[in-house]
DNA sequence: TCTTCTCACACCTTTGAAGTGG
DNA sequence: ACCACTTCAAAGGTGTGAGAAG
């Protein structure tokens, strides 16, 4: 890790973290996911979302970037980013359909200006633009569908154009931002933001980055003409570089070699080499104003992680590094359990006691963790425990009422769309709606307020002192505009007037003399007092007149009429009284009742507005008429979108159903084809055991061929033989009619010769 | 004067239709 | 008819740099 980030107030991490592939950071990262609390119903409906892992992909490109400062170009017509957001994602279950969402939300409430080649606050952020959520296109989709493959977020497009019709993010210029990932359980109607709806969000820090209308830093240009394909065309040769860079160099900051930018890029070259104040996310702004209803409070994610009271699993020490993704785990929405009622209520109530939300709010813990390098220094007014201590105390007041436009009433084809407005899955508004008008300087609060401000008078303070609601607010006096600003608008100083009338007449006669004797001409106002004063005796002794006429004629009444009937009627009287007087009371609660009902319905209508207002804008950017045509027409495109979903369900049912039949028909299929084998590997073997047969009967054959070859070659040499001997006896063939071939002829011959001659021999031996 | 923003431009990649051959 | 592959044009992404705006 380059010094790079380490001087954005990164925490460094040791080598061993610096993986590529997902499977390596899984082994080595396996619990950086933190569950959130805490009720076991809220444990309990977590399941699922507790193994989900995100691995941002090309992590490398992205650290390589955020050594430098990341910067990504908006546009009116908007404009894509680089990196590309994408991640992969493990621990879905499979058959679980998820919603990947993301949303960009801002680091911190700084403007930034890029000055002496390094990125440093110049103020105040300006109001965030509505707050706009991406609906990753294939949502929503099966944790299968989502873990087969990299998520890519490369369509998301950011720009700078408040009136944006076409659902890209709108950022300010030269303002930080943090990159956020959601992946929401979807619910039975694929959609979500319902009370029960299970998410958990991932962030990492690497990819946080400044917006700006045309790159700041060379060295964020030549990373991205190097890696974007699409900038390919500003490669070029070295001599065009050269030329390139000898007319940059005509500016202020320094040319580097593109050849050498990797070197440069490390942290002794870089441009943020000074203070931490770069591009590093503060913790505090990145979950804080967003998470109470995702069960954790206003702190910053490391604050969470890092905290022994959260409630969810504390990952090892290497694992908080930037790396490992924030991840804030939300189950089921539990308002009441994550904002209790003391919550609930007007949106001013926070600033009314006059401190921070951070010590009056549950679930606004303070901050124990460090604030940013470069900002600690940066003694903003009011940002001492939380840049958004002051104004941000109030939206977080706002967020908590806990009456936010619920995403359940965004449908489905609107996914594929950005959601213009947050939801309840990010319970809390993101940020307050665009106003191009500091917060609250507008209402009529507000002009209250500053009414108030400009009577910032010794004597007020005075009287503040006295007031028994003074000791809720905190700091001097002398506070900062924006202290003063809450303190403004807290009850005590806003309703002053209100309790005049509770002091005793001569007390507040008393004050106003006080008033009076701390002006300039004393002596006049002392007469004019005891003027007053003469009169005020003349009109008691006057009322004490008329008091003793009065019991006089009561005296006289009393003598008139019988005792026990004015007794009687006197008691009667005095029981209607008291129902009277308990009517009157409870006619009067209900009025208060409904007079608090009153102003929170006009506290919604007045924080509803800015749709109003949002609508009336897309009127003008539409045909439409009016306002309620739009609404009109929305309404029948969600009607539209449902019965579209309505019958996507019903097509995916009959696409079941028939997958079903397939199955049942492929088993069928491979059970024939089993048996068919079975008779086939039998009629093989029979079909063996004939071969083997056929075989030991051809060999027989051959035998027996053989044999009788044998003896039809001896027969031929018995008749050869035959007949060679009878032509030795001068056997004449021809002449004695003997065929060639009759051999037994042949031998009756031969016998016959034989037999003379045995008997001529016998004969010539008897006569001898 | 300085900073920030907008727009036209050239250069490039991506995408999808059409054509071709097996 | 189908499939795989190639070709080509349109669409769109990108940084540049001049000029406008505040």
């Amino acid at each position: 890790m380059a010094n790079g980030g380490d001087q954005f107030g990164l925490t460094e991490r040791p080598d061993s973290d610096c993986m590529d592939s997902p499977e390596e950071t899984k082994q080595e990262n396996p619990s950086y996911t933190s569950n959130s609390p805490a009720s076991p119903q809220t444990a309990s409906s977590q399941q699922g979302m507790e193994g989900i892992k995100v691995f941002l992909h090309d992590r490398e490109l992205w650290t390589k970037f955020d050594e430098v400062g990341t910067e990504m170009i908006i546009t009116k017509a908007g404009r894509r980013m680089f990196p590309s957001y994408k991640v992969k994602v493990t621990g879905l279950n499979p058959k679980t359909k998820y919603i990947l969402l993301m949303d960009i939300v801002p680091a911190d409430d700084h403007r930034y200006k890029f000055a002496d080649n390094k990125w440093s606050i110049t103020g105040k952020a300006e109001p965030a633009m509505p707050g706009r959520l991406y609906v990753h296109p294939d949502s929503p989709a099966t944790g299968a569908h989502w873990s087969r493959q990299l998520v890519s977020f490369q369509k998301l497009k950011l720009t700078n154009n408040h009136l944006d019709p076409f659902g890209h993010i709108i950022l300010n210029s030269m303002h930080k931002y943090q990159p956020r990932l959601h992946i929401v359980k979807a619910d039975e109607n694929n959609g979500f933001g319902s009370k029960n709806t299970a998410f958990c969000t991932h962030v990492f820090s690497e990819t946080a980055f400044i917006a700006v209308t045309s790159y700041q830093n060379h060295k964020i240009t030549q990373l991205k003409i190097e890696n974007n394909p699409f900038a390919k065309g500003f490669r070029g040769s070295d001599d065009n570089e050269l030329h390139r860079m000898a007319k940059l160099q005509g500016k202020d900051y320094p040319v580097v070699p593109r050849s050498t930018v990797h070197q440069r890029a490390c942290p002794t070259g870089s441009p943020f080499g000074g203070d931490g104040r770069g591009l590093r996310v503060s913790p505090e702004a990145v979950g804080s104003p967003y998470s109470c209803e995702n069960g954790f409070n206003s702190g910053s994610p490391r604050e969470l992680l890092g905290a022994p009271s959260a409630n969810f699993t504390l990952p090892p020490p290497h694992l908080q590094h930037s790396q490992q993704p924030h991840v804030y785990h939300c189950t089921k929405r539990k308002v009441e359990e994550n904002c209790p009622s003391g919550n609930r209520q007007h949106q001013f109530k926070k600033p009314f006691t006059g401190s921070s939300p951070s010590e009056v709010e549950p679930h606004y813990h303070p901050s124990s963790y460090p604030p940013p390098t470069g900002l600690s220094n940066n003694t903003v007014l009011g940002l001492t425990d939380s840049p958004y201590s002051s104004d941000m105390g109030q939206r977080q007041a706002c967020m908590f009422a806990g009456s936010e436009p619920r995403l359940d009433e965004v449908n489905c084809t609107s996914w594929s769309y950005t959601c213009p407005l947050p939801s309840a899955m990010t319970p809390m508004e993101p940020y307050p709606p665009y106003t191009p008008h500091p917060p609250y300087s507008s209402s009529p609060q507000g002009s209250r307020l500053s009414a108030i401000a400009h009577q910032s008078s010794p004597l007020l303070g005075e009287h503040n002192a006295h007031d028994p609601y003074q000791s809720q607010s905190s700091g001097p006096l002398s506070q900062s505009s924006q202290n003063i600003h809450s303190r403004q608008i807290s009850p005590p100083l806003r309703e002053y007037p209100r309790y005049t009338p509770n002091l005793s007449p001569p007390l507040y006669h008393t004050l106003e003399t006080h008033t009076h004797i701390r002006g300039s001409n004393i002596l006049p106002k002392t007469v004019q007092e005891l003027e007053s004063l003469k009169d005020h005796t003349d009109k008691l002794q006057k009322d004490n007149q008329k008091a003793q006429e009065l019991h006089l004629s009561f005296d006289m009444f009393l003598k008139e009429e019988d005792a026990a009937k004015t007794v009687e009627k006197a008691e009667r009287t005095s029981k209607e009284v008291l129902q009277m007087e308990e009517q009157i009371e409870k006619i009067v609660e209900e009025q208060t009742e409904l007079m608090e009902r009153k102003h929170e319905l006009d506290r919604l209508v007045q924080r509803r507005t800015v749709y109003r207002d949002i609508m009336e804008q897309m009127v003008k950017m539409t045909k439409f008429k009016d306002a309620e045509s739009l609404a009109d027409n929305l309404e029948s495109q969600l009607h539209l979108r449902d019965q579209l979903c309505q019958r996507e369900r019903e097509a995916q049912e009959q696409v079941d159903q028939q997958r079903k039949a397939l199955s049942v028909l492929e088993d069928q299929h491979d059970l024939m084809q089993l048996q068919k084998n079975n008779r086939l590997s039998q009629f093989q073997t029979k079909l063996e055991e004939t071969h083997s047969e056929a075989l030991v009967w051809e060999r027989k054959w051959n035998h027996i061929l053989e044999t009788a070859a044998k003896k039809t070659l001896r027969l031929g040499q018995i008749k050869m033989a035959t007949l060679n001997l009878y032509e030795i006896i001068d056997g004449k063939l021809e002449e004695e009619g003997v065929n060639m071939n009759d051999t037994e002829k042949q031998l009756d011959k031969i016998q016959a010769f034989i037999q003379d001659h045995d008997d001529i021999v016998k004969q010539k031996v008897y006569r001898n």
